[in-house]
RNA sequence: GUGGUUGUAGCUCAGUAGGUUAGAGCACCAGAUUGUGAUUCUGGGGGUCGUGGGUUCGAGCCCCAUCUUCCACCCCA
């Protein structure tokens, strides 16, 4: 008998009843923000072809994908030079499935293999954990849930604008009335590499800009010339980090520079598209300030976004004032079907991160008390007599639509109080010789620490 | 993947220059209170000091490895 110690692999969380409860809070918000705007649940395999995931995500996203071990002799295939080959090499040899990295793919993948099924356009939501080889940290796990929606089969932008319109709607609805919309184009960003004379620069730009808040304009500039971009170039690109007044005026200072590249105003077109089916919408995300006075939609040109397969517009959502990473992402991508054989179907899709959402609102402490309470009411037994008494009250109580629970034994009072106070649960009933007699049972509201004596049907009627 | 950091009772942490039976608060259990919880009082259980090696007469404390935590990169939900 070895008794070794029980653990779960880094990065990975149980979650307990309470944890889970706030975490079901959670969840149907946003499922039911998805499906108010007419998205319909998808659910797929924890684990893919590997082949499927592969070349996804970028040369980082790559190195973060779970792999599987074939099961059985997995080195049947494999020869000496194999191993000699290098790891890369080696990985095809002996593992072909692997654990899913996002939803969007395995979504284009579903799309692909059904789409003389599908009537498009297709808008789906799938809420389901995935799995990122990362090093753990703060709100960063290697196990965790995305809850993505997206819709495929069409390049109409109003789709960009209910993203928004759903993010808004939803962290509104969980409380949050603190956070910032920052959406950008992957043209804009195409066209400002082309108006600096370093076309098709843009990834090495974006990774430098992104950090703009983070190590500010100087170190931007010391690893924009790192990466290789000239210094004409990063004088003509400094210009654009504040860029300020309104989101309008914004783009009217980016069209005097990008309008003359294609990808540019292409990006520019879009998006003021997008703003104009806001407007449309009547949208509070358009209107909202953020305590700071500052819009909470915001067009961020600085915003990159590393997932290689967006090609229009982008998004990224992020809480203020607290320390946590963006809550939401996502995009358009023009191609990702087309990877699997079935090009010309544009899609755009989001994510919300509901482990970091979890954290930020226990941080801020905006979990309601209805989303901790289990059972309504709990019925206190003093003997055998009572506890057969309490039965039918208790198939009552079910009945009625009333959660309802016996105390398994005839414990003490005070234990079985405890018992109540410890699970929340608001309403103890206590049935004794006394209550027998009278027919009227004792409903204690835990809360106010008040009791009164009511029949059955007077308390289904105050509990419902 | 790179460089750091953390790990002592269920939880939050003490633990002095390596020296007998490792402590506190909270939580838990029992009683004060044989029909009433979150307050009060009294008593009680619980730790092979993350794990595995090593140095030493002797290790919670020193060394190595490993796992875990958190942080900065990288990247990202």
């Amino acid at each position: 008998m070895s008794k070794e110690k029980p653990s779960i692999p880094k990065g990975t969380r149980d979650f307990g009843p309470a944890v889970v409860a706030k975490r079901n809070y959670i969840f149907g918000i946003i499922r039911r923000t998805f499906e108010k705007f007419g998205y319909l649940p998808l659910e797929t395999p924890a684990m893919e072809q590997l082949s499927v995931l592969t070349g996804k995500y970028g040369d980082e996203g790559d190195q973060l994908i779970f792999k599987i071990l074939n099961s059985g002799d997995f080195l049947a295939k494999t020869k000496p030079e194999d191993v000699e080959q290098g790891y890369k090499h080696l990985t095809r040899k002996i593992s072909e499935k692997a654990l899913r990295y996002d939803l969007t793919v395995p979504f284009a993948r579903f799309v692909v293999m059904n789409r003389n099924e599908i009537t498009f356009p297709f808008k789906r939501y799938q809420i389901q954990p995935v799995w990122r080889a990362d090093r753990p940290q703060k709100g960063r796990y290697r196990e965790f849930y995305q809850c993505d929606a997206d819709v495929v089969g069409t390049n109409s932008l109003l789709c960009e604008a209910e993203i928004v319109q759903m993010i808004n709607g939803a962290l509104t609805d969980l409380g949050l009335t603190d956070f910032t919309i920052k959406i950008n184009h992957r043209g804009v960003l195409a066209g400002i590499a082309e108006a600096i004379d370093e076309k098709g620069r843009e990834g090495d730009i974006c990774v430098a800009i992104d950090k703009l808040d983070k190590i500010g304009q100087e170190g931007v500039r010391k690893e924009l010339l790192e990466r290789g971009i000239t210094v004409d170039a990063v004088n003509k690109l400094e210009p654009l980090y504040d860029l300020n007044g309104s989101n309008e005026e914004k783009l009217a200072q980016l069209q005097s520079i990008l309008g003359n590249t294609a990808e540019g105003e292409r990006g520019l077109n879009d998006l003021r598209e997008v703003w104009a089916y806001l407007q449309g919408l009547q949208s509070k995300a358009l209107t909202a300030e953020n305590p700071s006075g500052e819009p909470r939609l915001m067009l961020d040109v600085t915003l990159a976004r590393g997932l290689s397969y967006y090609t229009g517009c982008i998004f990224e959502v992020k809480v203020n004032n607290v320390s946590m990473g963006s809550i939401s992402g996502g995009g358009r991508y023009d191609n990702l079907t087309g990877m699997f054989g079935l090009p010309g179907v544009s899609g755009v899709g989001f994510s919300f991160g509901v482990d970091r959402i979890y954290d930020v609102l226990e941080e801020l402490q905006l979990f309601p008390e209805s989303s901790q309470q289990s059972t309504t009411a709990l019925i206190v037994q003093f003997d055998k007599d009572s506890e057969m008494y309490a039965l039918p009250v208790l198939q009552q109580l079910r009945d009625a639509g009333i959660s309802a629970e016996l105390y398994p034994e005839a414990a003490k009072l005070k234990k079985q109080m405890g018992y109540a106070d410890q699970k929340n649960i608001p309403y103890v009933i206590l049935i004794g010789s006394e209550e027998m007699a009278s027919g009227k049972l004792k409903l204690r509201d835990m809360k106010r620490g008040e009791q009164h004596d009511l029949t059955i049907e007077e308390i289904i009627t105050q509990l419902k």
